[in-house]
DNA sequence: TTGTTCGCTGACTAATTAGTTAGTTAGTCT
DNA sequence: AGACTAACTAACTAATTAGTCAGCGAACAA
């Protein structure tokens, strides 16, 4: 291994370090001995890859959501009823479930925030928007889309989704007794099978 | 003026700016000495009277959320489509369409974010997710439920209504030119309204 | 082998922080 | 009037912070 492989692998540490400690402790609450130790390097280490605070974290976020995974969207659906699958699956997707897609999610909500502070933020924020937004109306598009019994707005849908998966969300990380996760699921189901002429139930 | 009356006026200043503060900067990033300066009062005075930043801050959310007014749905709703009136009231009641409501919106994703990493934070929050509940359910229920069209889960639709107004919001934050104010009401009373057998269009 | 580069650290600094304390002063009670 | 209470402050401290810097040592080049 070459060094400058294990200069990379060292600022991958840090970057995901960063991350899990902005989920954590939020954007202002980090401290940068936190990261290092994380890390398991020095201070002076962040200082030397990064030279503020500031970029660290920025860098952590864009990082963040350039690598949150959509891969297992790109297994084929099933013969039967393959439109309320990849449904079910990019609903999924959108919503906390998961340890990671928890972290994740968390992190997303600290930029939304930072975004009314920070400009450099907002514009990633917006960005990425768009990105999630596109990748959510594309899978509807390429995998319902050409359906014979839709004939709705996919951009509008999306949208739709994206809100309803993000206020759900947002909600479940309350982890209120009163929402259950398949709660979530079936009720930002309900609002958008319909207008994708998907009538059947929520699977499982 | 008693002395007591004063002591709860400077109290109530104090929690005020808290919570512009806490809008500003973010429950992590505010300083005692932004409180006090914009209170004008010593930092000092803030410890005599709180003892501890967090729970100043704990104080200014609760206070923030108990006193969001909701005087004006006490107006009664016009003769002519009463209930397009209230349902396009509540919606609006709920998105960040005013400097202060957007305060508001920001405080509470303030909260909502801390209730993952803090007890305390979190039960305030599940608690006041239920009172806003409670209050839209009952301004539809009130106001829209007893009409001869409608024969749907009031809760349902209420839950619908917060988690489509609360993802909108936070897009609205955002500030993103490809979604205005207009574009967000349209889309909540769009999900909502056939929901309570209202078939017009959005008024205004 | 030898000199050089550079990823990396320990020990530092200057600035900022929440919280304390010893008073001052204005309002209240008898 | 005179004693008392308590809202309020200026000046402090102890701790923590982001960021700096001189230098170490392993990998690399010659």
């Amino acid at each position: 291994m070459t060094t400058d492989d294990r200069k990379e692998q060292t600022r991958r540490r840090i970057i995901m370090a960063a991350c899990e400690a902005i989920a954590e402790y939020g954007f202002e609450g980090v401290r940068m001995r936190i990261v290092a130790e994380r890390a398991e390097v020095s201070t002076a280490l962040l200082h030397y890859h990064f030279d503020t605070r500031e970029k660290l974290f920025l860098e952590a976020m864009k990082f963040s959501f350039e690598n949150t995974g959509a891969e297992e969207y790109e297994a084929k659906p099933p013969r039967k009823n393959p439109n309320t699958w990849i449904l079910a699956r990019v609903i999924d997707a959108c919503l906390p479930r998961t340890a990671e897609l928890r972290r994740d999610f968390v992190l997303w909500q600290e930029l939304w925030l930072r975004a009314t502070r920070d400009s450099d933020s907002r514009l990633l924020a917006i960005d990425l928007y768009q990105q999630m937004h596109e990748w959510v109306a594309g899978v509807i598009d390429k995998g319902i889309g050409a359906s014979e019994f839709t004939a709705c707005d996919v951009g509008k849908v999306a949208d739709r989704l994206l809100v309803l998966t993000d206020g759900y969300g947002i909600r479940l990380l309350l982890e209120d007794p009163r929402l259950s996760l398949a709660d979530a699921r079936a009720a930002v189901w309900a609002a958008i099978s319909p207008d994708l002429g998907i009538t059947r139930k929520f699977p499982e």
